[in-house]
DNA sequence: GCAGAATCATGCAGATCTTGAATGATTCTG
DNA sequence: CAGAATCATTCAAGATCTGCATGATTCTGC
C-alpha cells in the first residue's frame, strides 16, 4: 500500500501542475500513430489499410450491420465507409446484401475469406506486439490490455475479452 | 496467485490465437486516434494542433533544437517541421535563431509565451484525461501512464517523468 | 585555399485520407 | 397517397503529409 510522496514515480496530480507529457491523452496519441503506423505497414501486403481492419473487427463482433451503423460505431462520415466497404468487396473479404426488411440497408457480413484475412491480420497484430511491446513482461502486457478495455469500454468499441 | 486458465480475463496466448481486437497496437492504434480527436478539440481555441504542441514539447525537453532533429524525433519530413514551426513563429510560441556555429541550422527555442502557452495545453490535457480515463481509478490511471511511458522509452520521446 | 560533395531549411506539386453537400432510392407518417 | 425522413452513393473540396528540387552553408580531399 503505497502512499503519495514526492519520490512516486507518476503521481501527476501531486508532483506535476499539469505537463502536457504526463497526461494520458497526449501519450495515448503518439503512441496510438506509432502503433497505428507499424500496424500498417504489416497489413500492407493484403491491400488493407487498418480502417479496413476496424471494420472487419466490428463485423466479426457483431457490433454493426449497416453500413451507418458501422460509421456511427467507427465515428467517421458514412461516405467514408462506403469507399472502405468497396475495397474489402473487392478483395472478397466481405458481402454487401440489401437488407430485405429494408432495402435501404446495406447489410455486411464477412465472407470466410474474410474471417481467414481478419485471422491473418490477428496474427500480425500479435507480432508487432511482440516487438512494440519488447520492454514489458507478459503480466505488464496483459495488464496493459486490460486498462486499454477499460477506456475502450465506454465508447462502444468491442473489447478484447468479448471477442476472444 | 492467478493460474492461466479459461476464465482468466487476458490470457490471450493462451485462450486467443490471436484476434485482432486482443493485440495492444491494435487497441492503442484505436485509442490513439480518439485520444488525440479530444485533445485536438480542446486545443484547437489557442490555434494549435497537436503536432505543434508534440514540438513544444521536444522544445521544452531539450530533446531537440534544431528543425531536422524535430523532424527526426516526431518522425515526420523535415519539411512538414518547417510549417508548424512556422505556424508557431508567427503565434509568437518559438523563435527561430540561425546557429551562429552552423548557419544551415535554424535553433527553436520555445518564447515566454510558448511555455505559457504549453502550459495551458497541459491543463486541457489532464482535464481530458479527467473525462476520457474517468473509469479508472487514481492508481490505475498512474499504473497506465507508467506502461506507456515503458512503450514510449525505446522511441526516444521524453518520458513523462522527466519532464515532471 | 578551392572545387565538389554533403547538409540543412524551404517551397511546391502531388498523394492520401476524410468530410460535407447533392442525388436517388426506399421507407415512414399523417 | 403526398411529403418528410432515412440510407447509400457520388463528387468536390479541405486537411495532412511526403518527396523532390532549390538555394544557402559547411565539410572534404587535394
Amino acid at each position: 500500500m503505497q502512499i503519495l510522496n514526492d519520490s512516486a514515480p507518476y503521481s501527476m496530480a501531486a508532483v506535476a501542475p499539469g505537463k502536457v507529457n504526463s497526461s494520458v491523452v497526449f501519450r495515448l496519441g503518439v503512441l496510438g500513430t506509432m502503433a497505428a503506423d507499424l500496424f500498417a505497414a504489416r497489413i500492407e501486403p493484403h491491400e488493407l489499410k487498418p480502417r479496413h481492419v476496424g471494420l472487419m473487427v466490428l463485423l466479426d463482433a457483431g457490433k454493426a450491420s449497416s453500413q451507418l451503423e458501422v460509421a456511427g460505431v467507427m465515428g467517421v462520415a458514412p461516405s467514408l465507409v462506403v469507399a472502405l466497404a468497396d475495397h474489402l468487396e473487392k478483395l472478397g473479404a466481405i458481402q454487401r446484401v440489401r437488407d430485405p426488411d429494408d432495402r435501404r440497408r446495406q447489410v455486411l457480413t464477412l465472407t470466410a475469406h474474410g474471417r481467414d484475412v481478419l485471422a491473418a491480420c490477428g496474427e500480425l497484430a500479435h507480432t508487432v506486439d511482440a516487438e512494440f511491446a519488447a520492454g514489458l513482461t507478459a503480466a505488464e502486457r496483459t495488464a496493459l490490455a486490460g486498462l486499454l478495455d477499460r477506456l475502450t469500454a465506454p465508447h462502444g468499441l468491442p473489447a478484447a475479452a468479448e471477442t476472444i
